[in-house]
DNA sequence: ATGAAAGCGCTAACAC
DNA sequence: GTGTTAGCGCTTTCAT
């Protein structure tokens, strides 16, 4: 890489004969320099093509200005809607963002805070992989006072803030709607149930079971990792079931879509055969025949309300409150994929 | 923000009774450290909480690690897989990647350049907003250096490195298989057309449609912005023509799913009344219905091979030549959304 | 194999 | 309103 010299504010007050203190002052709107040399200082910091550097200054500071964001994928809707309203919000309080993907895997997860870490990130986002047991990497942070947001895939052992939405209670109303309609036989399909949002769910979903005088059944409930060859696998091991179910509860969209493919090339009739509920309100529902039945899951929301959050607190507005969950709003969205079950009770 | 006194290789050096130098070059793995202090050291280090401090080094070293990324925005399918591509080969080479989103907005764009320089990332890899026109907010980065890598959306006029597919040849081929399956009258629905990947597709379809003999029609031609609401008011649009296409070309699959839609729910037939063909080949292309026929796009992969060229640049493994087109190969997938064309000619 | 010392560019406390 | 000064923590010659 090319090394052509930097102008610094030294080079600025030697030219401008004044001191490095003042050009200092000058560039970071310090109300103590004069307007007459602020304009000079300005003049010439843009006609000798000075650029600030962050790496003293934050040296000095002792402060970054970067906050870290740890995700399990960047390729996902979900998380990119997260991302986009995190970043709109960064960039506007001047945070910069650096981002990381734990690619679902705890050893990444760990080596993606040590580097955050070591980046001194003044503040840290994450999501949880779905095979992270343990949050020790963490402690770093804790211990030094950085401060730590979880946003939806969190843990409610740490002492740390969470932002998530009601996942039980998005579970319970999405099968308790199933049940409305009639279905009898209701599957369930989710991801890896250490991470609370699918076991969340599934608490939801068995909890509307019982109440309803429907057993839960151990060989109705799938778990994969949700991505496209798992969901073809779920729908085809459903297929083949002795006792067929008639509604199923899939914990993302895509996989809900997926699976709705094959059972329509077994020639099931959704949702007479197969009434079917998805989760996130991803683009994919309101394209797919029939459209999706899914909760809404305000993805960007929910990611300009970590960040807000997150800035808030670093900017000593409002503190960040040793164990505080917020809770957003989500809402079952019904559409023909679940709608008028043949065997509908009422 | 709490400050807690951080350790340094000064308090590891005391401790240890050796000097600053080789707790530093001990860190950095640099050889002429023995065996024996290098354990000495590893251990006080971590036992006592060491963390090195990046700007300092930064600082010292004149070079960040940092690699930054422009994209138009973060929640596209495409963007988010060339972000999972490019943070993976980022990360395995050691460096941070700083991530943010013009929102489509030459101006903001600017900012984020701007935000970039001072961040001095060692690199840059950018796709441009739909409305930029002039490239000069990236002026600093090539006066410096500092190395410039465009993908997906570049400018032809500007003698930095592009990672692209060959817009051109997708168009073509995409108009040319509607012409195939008998279609007479082909629309097209795009995005800016000051932007290449538009331009160029927009060039493939009329030399296919010229080199069958057929006519351009203006207004068979749609520009628009390709979000959700734009797709259903060009679908509305096409619907509202006098001699309705028969056959249309959009160049986002997000947009072609909406459109078929609305087609579908006007009561058209597709492919019968109206052949469609898209673009990126999303999941969303394998989940409507009738499937999509698109140009498959490799997000993941060009993001990788950006990353790649740029941190084997930085690493002098390989030099970026000063206009340097990489093309990556895309191709059509034919899915029933096109296929059998009732006026099929032959 | 190790140490001494200079300096990367900036900021802030203190002086005037 | 402006200047002086002393580091922030690290790397890297140049010695030894």
């Amino acid at each position: 890489m090319k090394t052509i010299q930097e102008v610094t504010i030294y080079d600025i007050a030697r030219k401008l004969k004044v001191s490095p203190a003042t050009v200092s002052r000058s560039l970071s709107n310090h109300p103590a320099v004069s307007k007459k040399t602020r304009k000079r200082i300005a003049d010439a910091a843009k006609s000798m093509g000075y650029r600030s550097n962050l790496f003293a200054s934050n040296l000095r500071k002792q402060r970054t200005n970067t906050l870290g964001v740890i995700v399990p994928k960047l390729n996902s809707n979900f998380v990119s809607s997260v991302l986009a309203g995190i970043e709109k919000v960064a960039n506007q309080s001047g945070y910069n963002l650096i981002i990381s993907q734990s690619q679902e895997n705890e050893k990444k997860e760990i080596a993606n805070a040590a580097t955050m870490f070591n980046s001194r990130v003044d503040g840290l986002i994450v999501s949880l992989a779905f095979d992270t047991k343990d949050l020790s990497h963490f402690d770093p942070f804790f211990d030094k006072g950085i401060p730590v947001i979880f946003f939806d895939r969190v843990s409610y052992d740490k002492s740390s803030t969470n932002v998530v939405i009601d996942n039980f209670k998005a579970g319970y109303e999405a099968t308790q709607h199933l049940i409305g309609q009639g279905c009898k036989r209701i599957a369930h399909i989710t991801g890896n149930l250490s991470r609370n949002v699918y076991a969340d769910r599934l608490k939801g979903y068995r909890l509307a079971l019982t109440e309803h005088d429907l057993v839960f059944q151990k060989s109705q409930l799938i778990i994969n990792n949700l991505d496209e060859q798992s969901a073809v696998e779920a729908a085809n091991q459903i297929l083949a079931m002795k006792k067929r179910p008639d509604g199923i509860f899939i914990t993302n969209d895509s996989c809900a879509a997926l699976c709705m493919q094959v059972f329509k090339e077994a020639g099931l009739y959704i949702p007479e055969d197969m009434a079917i509920v998805g989760f996130n309100n991803d683009l994919i529902t309101r394209v797919v025949e029939p459209n999706l039945t899914t909760i809404n899951y305000p993805g960007e929301e929910m990611g300009e309300i970590v960040a807000h959050h997150l800035v808030n607190h670093l900017e000593d507005i409002a503190p960040l409150a040793v164990t505080n969950t917020i809770i957003l709003k989500s809402e079952l969205i019904i559409r023909e994929s679940s709608l008028h079950h043949k065997n509908a009770s009422k």
